[in-house]
Parts: C-alpha cells; structure tokens; sequence
DNA sequence: AATAATGTACTAAGTAGACTATTACAATCA
DNA sequence: TGATTGTAATAGTCTACTTAGTACATTATT
C-alpha cells in the first residue's frame, strides 16, 4: 500500500507520513478511511512496528490522521479537496526549486519568474 | 565562500559539492579557476579535511573538476557545456509557478519556498 | 465476562553514515 | 630544499534510525 525507499535518505517513518499525506491528497485515502494496524503495516513491509507506530504519532500531531487505542488510526478531513490540489502544486513548486537550485538558476531569477506572473517588481530579502 | 547549513539532513560533504556546482552554473567559478586548498576551505568552515577532501573526490569523478597533486583543484568547462540544464530547469520552474498560481499558492507562499532555500531554513531533500 | 485487537510507552541494543583526529605519503611548486 | 597540495589509512565519536522485546490501557468482538 505504501510505497518505501530503503535507500532513500529520507527515514522509513517519514516515508510512511508522506505516503499517507500524498494518498490523503490524491482522494485515494479519504476522510474517515481507516489505517491499517501498526503492526499489520509494519509485518506487511517488514519493518518494525515501532517505525510505523511513529508515523502515527507524527501523523496525528501534524492533524492528518485522528487515533484511537483499541479502535485503530482514521483519516482526517485536513486534507481536503480544495487544499489538495494546492499542496500537490507546492510539492511540484519545491521540486522545481530545488532543482533549479541545483543547476544554478540564482534567487534573483526565481523572485524574477514569480514577479512576471504576479506583477510589482519589489524585491524581498 | 561556501554556504553550509549544518542543520540539515544533507551530508556537509555533498553541500559543498552542491555549492561548487551551483557556483560554476551561475558563471561564479568558471573553467580553470582553483578551488580553495583542501586544508583552507577546512579551517575557513570549521570542519574536518577529511571532509573537504571527500567532496573534492567525488566532484572530481563527476568530472566538475580536475585535480592534481601539489597544484590544486580546478573548474572543468563540463557545466558549461551543461548550461541547457539551467535553461530547463528554470522553464520547468516557470511551468511550477504558473500551476501554483492557478491553484492559489500566494506569492508570498512562493517566496518562502524560495527562502527556505537560499535562506538559512533547513533544506529539502 | 472473556478474549482479541489496537495504539502507546519504555528500555536496550544494533546499525549505518557522517564527521573528526591524526599521521603519513607522493607530487608539485617556489 | 622546503612549503603546498591532494590522497590515504586508521581509529574514534556522534547522531539518527531502526530493531527487539515487553508491558499497558482502551476498544471491539465473541
């Protein structure tokens, strides 16, 4: 159900979070959905329960999912619809920073490309 | 001369790669310039040769510079040849932002993105 | 009521990567 | 020759992540 990158240098718990943030945001995952058990998640991927017991907690902290002991882990309504398209478009804008980043394009000349859609040229920072 | 965010999840050694590689893009560093000596760059950032040395190495096998015993380390002409990496990545960026836009990332959303960046905010793998 | 399922809590240990510390070596330059 | 430079090797430290195991409280199920 959710994919992991062993390799990834991002950690196993945080893969999961961002999993369950992403399904949450695509509509696959809706509000209301419930998660699976800790420890059947963690047999499924093998890993250790501890690791997906994490997410969770971090989940719940951040308002993504809602818990409760004896009945499991619940998507909440944080991520709904009209929020959902504009995170994933913050995602893919971080993406391209960062890659923009990467190959030399300077903070002035991304300020530049954000100044051309909105308008006023005022310089920040 | 190169700016290292310690706080980060990215190794200190792959940061100054990044830097050195940024710097060329942006025409900074180029062709035939020397890096700053091993021990140097150590002492100037407070961190280990040992360090500098690795991020030297694998620039050096990525072909971003040359190096020679006794002489130094130099900016290869590779990235300028690379340049139309800049170009497309600043057209996907531009793609970003117009997307963000439609879904109503504010400029100020935007600007942080680029903040968190080049700012001292942590980074984003 | 009894049992199972579930999230949580805690401690201990293992693991891997990053970084430091130190020393030494070889090639180049002045 | 002596200083500078990149490289190498070894050992040690540190941190974050993950595993392992156990126990507990709450809820659901039978």
């Amino acid at each position: 159900m959710f994919q992991i990158d062993f390799a990834s240098r991002i950690p196993i718990y945080e893969q999961i979070c961002n999993s369950v943030i992403r399904l949450s945001s695509a509509g696959v995952l809706k509000p209301g959905d419930k998660l699976p058990p800790v420890r059947t998640l963690a047999a499924e991927m093998g890993i250790n329960p501890n690791t997906v017991a994490k997410s969770y907690r971090d989940l719940e902290s951040s308002g993504y999912i809602y818990t409760s002991v004896g009945r499991g882990s619940f998507i909440t309504d944080k991520l709904s619809k009209e929020n959902a398209k504009k995170l994933t478009a913050i995602d893919e804008l971080e993406t391209a920073v960062n890659n923009a980043y990467i190959f030399g394009v300077t903070k002035n000349e991304m300020i530049e490309i954000i100044n051309k859609k909105f308008g006023g040229g005022e310089q920040i920072d």
